[in-house]
DNA sequence: CGCCGAGTTGAACTGAATCAAGAAACGTGG
DNA sequence: CCACGTTTCTTGATTCAGTTCAACTCGGCG
């Protein structure tokens, strides 16, 4: 089982000695849930941000039409939050909801006010965060905008090989942004066309 | 027609001194470019941030198949960059062109790195900024997953009305995901149930 | 052993794309 | 100010990717 540790991932990303980061640790605690357990619902306001140490999250959203849609997954050692809501304390229209038994890392807003002061570099860091995270977004827009189910399919596990396996087909297509018959279509041609 | 004083608007949002706007200044300058002309191409690396001060313009990327995607319009008073470029050095993938005659204010990095120095609070604006860009991001990715064209269209024409007169409707479909054909005709079923 | 949820398969249906052709609007130069 | 070419918009006929709904299979687990 895949494990991270927060501590070595902060030194590792941040040059932080050890002392201000054991203070920083006062700021924030490790969490142990199970399968199914909620992070966020719909409607609360978020008020921290998560590290995966172990485990796997989803974020998902439910439309109109009780529809379930997934903007993300997280598995070890990524952050996810509703940075939209912890910012503008608006309530989230988004879940984060363990799909394994996770470790997460708790940390509030105060932990990253701590964290910038002391270190400054934490700033470009949190700024790179950001940058990623959008350069995400938008390759996930282009996407929905031009490519088919099998590309979009082929695309994502190729980029998120480990998930792809870990995780049921009918996640995997409410992120591709189509039904679950539909994806097991497009794996059935896919393997004939191996097949060849 | 509308003209944004990008002095002014600075001042408004940051608290902000005349004396050390003005040391600012040195680093940027005002830029006019004409309908079709382009501030950043597709392969080119994204140097500047642009600030629309009047005019209209557009961003967007050209998938394999050759169609115009777009990601992005910038009316005046908005900020426009590919800004993972600029970040990260990479070639862009998007195109940045004018619809209509624009006036815009050319920013490098040593603005962005003077004001933060000179103002922390610019920090603060930029975080926003970036949040900002970020919750329109995840809408439009909940969307693409949800809605039909016709919902996708209403929410269009409400959200930024002002550019559904200025642009053709191409444009706006593109910016939609769905062909021109397909837009031609929603319109036209909307039309017809208004008569009702 | 039997149930249950996840995945598969089939058939009918539908929203939107494509291709093609015509109409309207627009700006540019004579 | 009109005439012309270009671009934009509309309309129709056809096709297609993906949805929907319903029935069936399979593997795991109490």
């Amino acid at each position: 089982m895949n494990s991270f540790n927060f501590k070595t991932y902060l030194t590792s990303n941040i040059a932080l000695d050890n002392d201000s980061i054991d203070d920083l640790m006062l700021h924030c605690k490790q969490q142990q849930i199970y399968k199914g357990d909620f992070l966020l619902r719909q409607g609360e306001k978020c008020k921290h941000s998560f590290f995966v140490e172990s485990g796997l999250l989803k974020q998902y959203t439910i439309d109109e039409k009780g529809k379930e849609h997934i903007i993300q997954f997280a598995p070890e050692k990524w952050f996810i939050s509703d940075r939209e809501s912890v910012y503008f304390d608006n309530p989230s229209n988004y879940f984060i909801q363990a799909i394994e038994d996770t470790k997460v890392f708790v940390l509030d807003e105060l932990f990253f006010q701590e964290l910038s002061l002391s270190h400054p570099n934490f700033l470009d860091y949190n700024n790179r965060l950001l940058h990623n995270h959008i350069r995400h977004l938008q390759k996930r827009i282009t996407q929905l905008l031009s490519a088919t189910a099998e590309q979009r399919y082929l695309d994502f596990i190729q980029v998120y090989p480990d998930i792809s396996l870990r995780v049921p087909q009918t996640m995997i297509a409410s992120y591709l942004g189509i039904t679950p018959e539909s994806l097991s279509r497009v794996r059935k041609e896919l393997a004939q066309q191996f097949q060849k």
